[in-house]
DNA sequence: CAGTTTCGGAACTGTTGAGTTTCAGAACGT
DNA sequence: ACGTTCTGAAACTCAACAGTTCCGAAACTG
């Protein structure tokens, strides 16, 4: 590879601009066919899938292309470098149980917490973890790219963890001087480790011992006897 | 790059081996000018600084042969491959702060824990890092370098808070049922995401929350009111 | 010393992959 | 219908880099 350098001015809102007609001033009103710009989020999903499988430099464009069926220049026409493209799959990777609405409320903070472990959850955050991975060497590189990462995979996580705090607060179920900042990284940052690092699967059991084993003794609470 | 394969049977002894005379059997005692074999080590120190600067798709022999000041070729008698020296590299990382010997040992869980945190330390760790950052992708698809990274690098640390819980507990400070394989995890866990993924410093703040907002809390010990 | 093997440096080979171009055919506007 | 612009597929260009080979000088053995 060497130096890729992101350099460019965004991709990223390939999806948010709908192709403006603008009639504003002189604008002949293109001809021909039309580029198909419903593909363009299944091509991204097939660039997050090769880059979770393969990470940024094992990666090609041929790959991308082969799996969404369509051609290399196509793809060429539509983003300028491996980079951008790159850059738009990590922001469309954005959507997973983290919308503000769907996220469970149930009176206790382990109860929100151990809610939060679905098989579904479990899955998207490992696919996204291992896209980090292959991420994980360019990130100091490019800003972008980084910009990109935390927008999609790390803030939404870790701004749950933070409600959940806040609200066992607000309800005194915990002490309002703990460390929230840090204890709401605790989850992200050991199930990142257990998988990038220790190469070991983020199961049930292994979320439980978090919950139970670190962040509820460190507020003050305790898990109930069964399990 | 592609399918980098690691296959080959380790290399990691080039140091310990030295170089055996061997006048066991007819041996002819080999003529000419001999192999340097004290330059090894410096050698394989350039290459772990080019592979924390770059990555492993990033670093080419051609600027670790540089940095040593040595010639390609003189690489490549040494190293069967790219994979093999940066095997060997990472091996010799392992010298750090975690030799049994050297621990602190304060009395208290705190005091060791907060012992650990030494300007050299934390560079190191951050070195050590850097590293694991740029061969993240590659731990996946080679167990070769997934041990080795481990030997040298994850497993020492988590070692050492296991030592310091496992003291703590025989002298009655924390409790026994307390769940050390989780709680030794936490502080490499968390530093590594913060340097990987979220790049922040990390620095003896950041530590010290660690200990006294989360680890602390968690086996019902309490911060000194005065920091 | 003569023969052998090292050394660093430079010139080589071969492959891989980013990005471009070409093309026949499909889909659109008029 | 007819020209325009899209499409996937394949053939290209070009640079980077792993790995090899060759060189003249240095260092060792006998």
């Amino acid at each position: 590879m060497r130096i890729v350098q992101f350099e460019r001015g965004s991709a990223a809102m390939t999806l948010a601009e709908p192709e403006a007609p603008s009639h504003t001033s002189a604008e002949p009103t293109k001809l021909g066919r039309k580029r198909d710009h419903t593909r363009d989020p299944e091509i991204l999903q097939c660039a997050v899938d090769v880059l979770a499988e393969e990470g940024y430099d094992g990666m090609t464009i041929e790959m991308v292309a082969a799996r969404a069926k369509a051609g290399k220049a196509t793809l060429y026409r539509r983003w300028a470098s491996k980079s951008e493209l790159v850059i738009d799959a990590v922001a469309c990777m954005k959507k997973g149980d983290t919308d503000p609405r769907k996220l469970p409320d149930t009176g206790t903070l382990r109860g929100d917490l151990v809610a939060m472990i679905k098989p579904h959850s479990i899955e998207d955050g490992e696919k996204k973890l291992k896209v980090m991975t292959g991420l994980a060497s360019l990130l100091a590189r490019s800003p972008e790219l980084a910009d990109a990462v935390n927008a999609a995979i790390v803030d939404p996580r870790a701004k749950v963890n933070r409600l959940f705090f806040e609200r066992a607060i607000a309800r005194g179920e915990i002490p309002a001087d703990c460390d929230v900042d840090t204890l709401s990284m605790v989850s992200p940052s050991m199930t990142a480790y257990r998988t990038l690092i220790l190469k070991k699967s983020v199961d049930r059991p292994f979320l439980i011992s978090l919950i139970d084993g670190v962040i509820l003794p460190a507020v003050g609470l305790r898990a109930p006897a069964a399990v």
